[in-house]
DNA sequence: TATAAAGCCTGTAGTGACTATAGACTCAAG
DNA sequence: CTTGAGTCTATAGTCACTACAGGCTTTATA
């Protein structure tokens, strides 16, 4: 609440995140966070607000967000102008991708789910999976 | 059936199988399939077992195996030595990696599901959504 | 005090599975 | 004879990291 200028090294930062170092630097060069103040001795010098937008990175990213919609997430947080609806379009946008992810998956599973199940696993060299990859259905 | 030696371009054969000239080079390149033929003129000829090898690969991406384990299927087709468990062993490892994908998509879907619910979507710049990204839970 | 270990720095290359581009060659049609 | 389509090679770009290499600084130990 006062004047506390507390301010972490990178290492520290990456144990309280949970983001790898090397992925912290990542970011930064990729423009999804600001570069921090640096020290004399040229380390890089976070503040806690570093450590708070990087934890907003990393909620993001769990789910599923690329990092330029975590960046337009992470701008319209920041944002005074921003629109409660501009935030829950892209939610739906990913939202819709993620949904489409699941249909893929699903299918996928279907097939390898028989495949497994009509397999007798034996020692001989008659399969059915190898059928069914050799034709066409 | 006779000696009917029939031969292919690469956009023939891309347009049969469906897999895009540049990928089958590159499955070419990347040890998947094994390099065709060449005509006097440098182009590639591939032979119909070329094509079905293709199609092979093409089913077994569709079910989203890497392509060291479509490789892998590759040679266990052609192998008199295969057996069934291990073509098997391949199909349940996929298995496996789809459904846990399956249930890590289905934890985001939730989480963003709320995420829409919740946002009352207008314009103003209360968002639940960016509160929800801004602080742990 | 010397030195070693740990932490930080930059820059570059590798991952998977393509996709796209540049620049050159060949081939068929008008 | 030229145009356009198809093919060739080699290289770079994509995404989101991850893993070096080689060189600083800081901290801990002998």
């Amino acid at each position: 609440m006062a004047s506390q200028q507390s301010e972490f090294y990178i290492g520290a930062v990456a144990e309280m995140t949970g983001v790898k170092i090397e992925t912290i630097r990542y970011y930064e060069k990729a423009g999804v966070i600001r570069p921090p103040a640096r020290g004399q001795n040229g380390y890089r010098l976070y503040s806690m607000e570093h450590v708070e937008r990087l934890e907003f990175v990393k909620r993001c990213r769990e789910l599923g967000f690329s990092l330029d919609h975590t960046s337009s997430l992470l701008s319209l947080a920041d944002s005074k102008e921003r629109t409660c609806k501009q935030v829950s379009g892209i939610a739906e946008e990913r939202l819709n991708e993620v949904r489409a992810k699941i249909a893929d998956l699903r299918r996928m599973e279907a097939v390898l789910k028989n495949f497994v199940k009509v397999c007798p696993r034996n020692l001989n060299p008659e399969c059915p999976i190898i059928s069914a990859l050799s034709k066409a259905t």
